[in-house]
DNA sequence: GTCAAAGATCTTGTATACATAACATGGACT
DNA sequence: AGTCCATGTTATGTATACAAGATCTTTGAC
């Protein structure tokens, strides 16, 4: 592998998991050093997580970790919105109709996946993953897929201050069940209704819980 | 300004004006001797240029100039209008009033600067850019907009594929005045099923357009 | 004549040295 | 005492040298 690409998901990791909080000054020549490659290479992840939003250039020197705040977090999903459900309706009409049963169906037994006794929720969050896989293969249309990748980045890194609870995981394969089922049966517009929904209700979610960490801090 | 910004825009200008033609190899040495630069700010420029997706990847060689053919333009038209729906409805919502009431009524009168005597239509399309520079003000989303902003890359390209016709542009100027009404008036459905109307009609005229091209060139 | 293998050559990937610009610090002047 | 300028320091921007990998060519054998 490619010393660029190395310190490009070193970086991209670090930032995501919050190993590296906003705000964080990315030196040239420290991060060169921490992760063992010279500055060339590093300078061309610097370049990618900037273009990719992750970082930002800090007043004429350097870079620094993007700033992601709540008011953020709204922005974000108004594009998800936008890109999703798009997205959704494109693999209604293009989608293979079983591939899509299938998975309405595992969301609909859902219900067992989380009462597992696995508190990363491995199983559940792979299943939502493979949705997206499937719906990303459906849309064949790689401009979309390349600003959803784009979007992605972000959405791993606000994943981490969501504060699952079991009650809105169990909501959320219900509403994941109701996207699939929506592609399965080809109904384009239900479809993007009911990714809007799901999406609306997440970050309805996200707030509450922010405000919650929010009051608990102060 | 700095050697690898000078690379990127030099570029990048070649590509969109179809200097540089689809499949063309950027090899390193050459570009950069081309441009008078070193290759270390022509390497920044081919990534930021390949992140865009104005250049591709080379099976192990280097990077071409992206292709883009008219099965491209469809699927750009797809993610387009998801992100201009979403931009025009935002718009509708958060934006000054008076001043699309002002651009409404720009391009109602917008026949006159059809009728003058520029083949570049410096004017029209001077007026046109405001109005998607209104729009971006208007969304207060630095997300959406860096995904417009993305996307007008390639649309820059695909225009030169446009033979804009006289009866078409003045369709087009009556349907973004529709836009621009719609927004004026805070009514964000209206505004995004404006927003639809014109895509589709924009991309009805490129096909045949092109097909017209193709006839001619066979 | 064709296929394969080895070497030459060209191109990209990385490291480092040098140039340049920005920030900080200290001193002098107002 | 505060501000402005100069100088030193540090980080970024650029060039170039070197390394590694890939393709193409040439040569040999079947």
């Amino acid at each position: 592998m490619r010393a660029s690409e190395r310190a490009y998901w070193a970086l991209r990791e670090d930032i995501v998991e919050w190993r590296l909080p906003p705000g964080t000054v990315l030196a040239e020549v420290e991060q060169a050093e921490r992760l063992g490659v010279s500055r060339t290479p590093l300078r061309e992840a610097l370049g990618r997580l900037t273009a990719e939003g992750l970082a930002a250039p800090h007043t004429g020197r350097g870079v620094v970790v993007a700033d992601i705040s709540l008011e953020n977090i709204t922005e974000i999903f108004e594009l998800r919105s936008a890109l999703e459900c798009q997205a959704a309706s494109l693999a209604a009409r293009r989608g293979d109709r079983t591939v899509f049963g299938k998975l309405q169906q595992e969301f609909s037994s859902a219900a067992e996946l989380l009462r597992r006794d696995d508190p990363a929720l491995h199983d559940y969050y792979q299943l939502v993953a493979r949705l997206d896989s499937a719906i990303d293969e459906a849309i064949r249309n790689p401009y979309l897929l390349q600003a959803l990748s784009n979007l992605r980045v972000h959405l791993v890194r606000i994943r981490r201050l969501a504060k699952d609870n079991p009650l809105r995981l169990l909501a959320a394969a219900t509403e994941h069940a109701n996207i699939a089922g929506a592609i399965a049966a080809g109904d384009s517009q239900l479809a993007a209704a009911a990714t809007a929904v799901h999406l609306h209700q997440s970050l309805e979610h996200l707030k509450s819980t922010q405000q919650t960490a929010e009051r608990t801090a102060s």
